[in-house]
DNA sequence: TTGAAAGCGCTAACAA
DNA sequence: TTGTTAGCGCTTTCAA
């Protein structure tokens, strides 16, 4: 019938055919503004409102449409988190917490990968803030001048993570990598070692904690610390590599601190191939407690940080921020731990 | 002075402060949707017009909001990938190399977990839908009757991964999980082991594996094999803990197949610990071929899956889809391969 | 508590 | 090639 009807020549753009509030509202009689009262602020509408809504919604499976929400809003309900790339096992607690709290409190994460190179920044940070998120959260701290300046003029919460600053860009969380150098320092001092080495990525942040080491060591005497570094990302085989490497140059060191537990993974595997007694002849520390290490023979002793803590407090600052909570403290420490087990 | 002027009792609303597609227009003395073109479609416009608002948008640093663009095309450029975890190693090299595919692209990715329960499926699905994606990528099938029909339902283009299936929901590439079975079964016949265990997770996949693995080698003539399932996710202690049981009611094993290789790794490092020789006495082969398979002590074999393939079959899925190109190919098998180091 | 109107920032449809 | 107009689906603002 209808199709007889000559349509009106005025243009007009169908819809995409999904159910909209409008067909809600309609559906349950009331105005547009009211279905959205009654899905978004519940309390604010009359109780028989709220349940021809509710009912108007289970009958036609309306979901409503977050791009418009936002649109209209200012606030998308995204969080975009930027890693150096998810395939690191050294982040995953974090974006799995974060992804976590984030969804129990009704936003979603967005992914980007920085590559580790600095270069693809830009057009990363150009998607980002093209989607309007209400906070990004950084893994470590944002460093080109450009990045910097480019976050703080979209006026988007940030976060950065897994290290410390006083000067953040606007949140952070994470600790302070210069007293995990230190501290391992001391604890190989501790326990009798006197001619340790160093095997560590050489990223930034592996960077500041050989340097504290390497102080603290000179500090109690052990002056002459062989260092030996290796590009991201640092795996079993590259800490295999590095150990025969080091032993060749440095026979008589006696114990290792490597830059993740991956890499100590590597060391003991290899030490094991040729016969290298851990720790008898040769401790070795981790950093990162990845899930496999304390089941590892000879369990690994490592630098344990609570990735999944960071990736909360991060979630938390976030949303505070977004739903207008004040968020007095914006530096949060959750320090780190030495986890005493056989290999050190 | 403007502040002198009695403000127009009309209603308004301030947007967000931040640069439109109006300021650059305006700036560059074009029509807002010229400026559209020349940034979303520069071949549809003169090169003077395309020069004046990319200079326009140099000078104020204009990014375009994604989300008013997606509302006014009905594209959002978004995609979503659910995972069961990301903390697994399993899916991520597909994650990675799906970020990137999409990245490469102009589109983003949206993560969602699943948590291996399908208890908050029906949420998850929901927070997805109202994104408006303009696909969606599954690690696994999609099991669940409502999560399919909701799933048609959105009109989303959907790939299933990980798995094969003559009947996807849409698109889906992945490999036959019966198949790696039963050609680890015939392999550990072909090099003369004859009492094969089974230690696997108790997702669907993997036993869907197991199965196969279990006719196949009845069929070989190896009709008792024992199993040991372990709740995911398949960790390196789970591997030592059911090593240890599997011995002690079947102590004359001589090959154990895995259902991931951080299993695998757990079953000889207990073995080791015990000392038990692999391959010698035991052999073991894992799955999934993860990154530091290849530089173990022993080597370990395994069931190579190219996850990265995988990711990047989806991204093109998708976009292809997204784009309005045909896509005649929707099951799409990328094959498994034996990998023969030295622990099997 | 409810509703009408206006507009978030962008692009599809049409016209010139 | 360029511009005008009318939305996309929702929420804010204001008024009743």
């Amino acid at each position: 019938m209808s199709q007889d009807l000559p349509s009106s020549p005025k243009r007009t753009r169908r819809g995409s055919g999904a159910v909209t509030l409008h067909d809600v509202a309609k559906l349950a009689g009331v105005a547009p503004i009211s279905a959205s009262r009654a899905l978004n602020a519940p309390d604010s509408v009359s109780a028989e409102v709220r349940q021809k809504v509710l009912s108007a919604v289970a009958r036609t499976g309306y979901v409503p449409n977050r791009l418009a929400g936002g649109l209209a809003s200012a606030r998308s309900r995204l969080v975009a988190a930027v890693v150096p790339t998810i395939t690191g096992p050294v982040f995953q607690q974090t974006v799995q917490a974060l992804t976590q709290a984030l969804a129990e409190r009704g936003y979603q994460l967005m992914l980007g990968q920085s590559g580790y190179a600095h270069s693809r920044e830009d057009d990363l940070l150009e998607a980002i803030i093209g989607r309007r998120p209400d906070g990004i959260v950084l893994t470590g701290i944002m460093h080109s001048p450009q990045g910097r300046k480019r976050l703080a003029a979209a006026g988007i919460p940030v976060v950065e993570t897994w290290d410390l600053t006083h000067t953040p860009l606007d949140m952070i969380v994470g600790f302070s990598h210069v007293d995990v150098g230190r501290a391992v320092a001391d604890y190989f001092y501790s326990k009798g070692y006197r001619r340790p080495a160093l095997i560590g990525g050489s990223d930034e942040r592996s960077l500041r904690r050989q340097q504290a080491f390497l102080a603290a060591a000179k500090a109690c005497g052990m002056p002459q610390v062989p260092v030996l570094q290796v590009a991201p990302p640092t795996t079993l085989k590259a800490g295999r590599q590095a150990l025969r490497q080091m032993l060749e140059q440095h026979p008589d060191i006696d114990a290792v601190f490597c830059s993740s537990d991956l890499l100590a993974l590597g060391v003991m595997t290899e030490a094991r191939s040729r016969r290298i007694a851990v720790p008898g002849r040769l401790a070795v520390m981790g950093f990162g407690d990845f899930e496999f290490s304390a089941d590892l023979s000879p369990a690994l002793s490592t630098v344990r940080i609570d990735g999944a803590a960071i990736g909360q407090q991060a979630a938390r600052f976030i949303v505070d921020s977004a739903e207008g909570r004040s968020v007095p403290q914006r530096v949060i420490d959750i320090g780190f731990s030495i986890v005493e087990r056989e290999s050190a």
